[in-house]
DNA sequence: CGGATTCTGTCTGCTGGACGACAAAGCTTT
DNA sequence: AAAGCTTTGTCGTCCAGCAGACAGAATCCG
């Protein structure tokens, strides 16, 4: 909503906090500025990859869209993180689409000027490959869930990943601060909405998680026993 | 099987390939060389990633082992490839494990000695960064075929990848020209073997594939239609 | 060579979850 | 506050694919 003069604090996991100052002050004076609306397309399977962005503010989801029209949401970008980095490399195509789930501030970057912008930069480069090794590996994560779970164990994994980014602990619960619908959760672990919407009164009516004032909470037990293999960076 | 002095020719998307000389030599001389046998854990989920991995000869599979026991083959190395190398910028646990599939040379890299060997020279640097992209870019894809196509159409998709590196054209067929059995065929597609195997015949009695002395042939016409969306490298 | 192991092929019953169809809330817009 | 859209909740129906169980084929190995 407000916009900053600078980057937003930017969560775990983001880019922008680990460059030191003078790298993002230059990183800031190479991109372009710019407001855009909820739903917004900011880029597209197939098209050329000529820039890289930056959230600065809002949020943005990158998915896959299947020729058939099936979509896989393969993360949230947070500000301060970065998105539409894997493609920039190779001169390759856009392999996943990103839309605007909010109002947003973006930074968009060159190919070309990210691209002299790494390679002068030892220690940018450093955090890039940090980054991609991360997507690397959760991504792996990812879809070794998908295939070793059933809906209810992918939604539990699905929540304890949200959790730990957006979560906030309230007693022996973790209210999820960000509203999601069904119908993303479905995206994001290859299910349908109505299985979605069925699962979690099925896990609510076990008592582990409960629904107030359209929020999720979950009983911190539950996370407790789980590791959070993926999600402290976002997908692209 | 034959022990050479230097790394084997590697395929497309190779790490070896993409140095230079004096970066390769330099790279040979950090490797510590040792034949491992059919079968051999290379490393496993869990255990802090100490080195990088190059196969010289031979083939290695990367998966991800649920605690329940279901196993997600990602991957095939072949030589000249890279593998290992998501953990090592962050001393991260291994996420995955990899496993020796033939009797095969293996070259080790420390981490420290690889970490100083990428930071000292951007243009390898580069070379990862790619590499890394390539990985998200195919993980990426590899999900959104897993959620969006019936077994049949996640069967071809992997034939499609697979003959991109192991095929050889033969007239209006393309012959898979290694021993993939029908459970890792299922392992890398989130199924089950029976499925696999039942799905292969009812392939075959509608002529998209050919099985002649134990190898796969499918009609080229099959693979014209299809974008290799993942295939040109390997996954850690 | 012969036994052991690993792979392939096929059938069967069972079930998780996809999909369509509505109805009832909730928001948002004017 | 009325109209309109989006999201949630709930039912059936139906079928792809999982899981168990064998039998035969191929391969490995002492």
């Amino acid at each position: 909503m407000a916009t900053n003069n600078s980057l937003a604090v930017d969560s775990a996991g983001g880019f922008v906090s680990r460059l030191c100052e003078r790298d993002h002050q230059d990183l800031l004076s190479l991109a372009a500025r710019r407001q855009i609306h909820k739903g917004t397309l900011i880029f597209q399977t197939g098209e050329p990859a000529t820039h890289v962005y930056l959230l600065a503010t809002g949020r943005a989801k990158i998915f896959h869209l299947s020729p058939s029209g099936k979509e896989l949401l393969l993360w949230f970008c947070l500000p301060g993180e970065i998105f539409g980095l894997s493609e920039i490399f190779q001169g390759a195509q856009r392999q996943v689409s990103a839309q605007a789930c909010e109002n947003s501030t973006l930074l968009s970057v060159a190919r070309g000027d990210f691209r002299n912008f790494v390679e002068q930069r030892p220690p940018v480069a450093h955090v890039v490959i940090d980054l991609l090794s991360s997507r690397v590996r959760d991504l792996g994560s990812m879809m070794q869930e998908l295939v070793a779970n059933d809906v209810a164990g992918r939604i539990l994994m699905l929540l304890t990943r949200l959790m730990s980014r957006y979560g906030r602990q309230m007693g022996d619960e973790i209210c999820l601060d960000v509203h999601i619908t069904h119908q993303e959760m479905a995206d994001m672990i290859g299910t349908t909405r109505q299985t979605v919407t069925s699962t979690l009164s099925t896990l609510k009516r076990a008592g582990a998680l409960n629904f107030r004032n359209r929020r999720i909470y979950i009983m911190s037990a539950l996370l407790q026993g789980r590791t959070v293999r993926a999600g402290t960076t976002p997908l692209t």
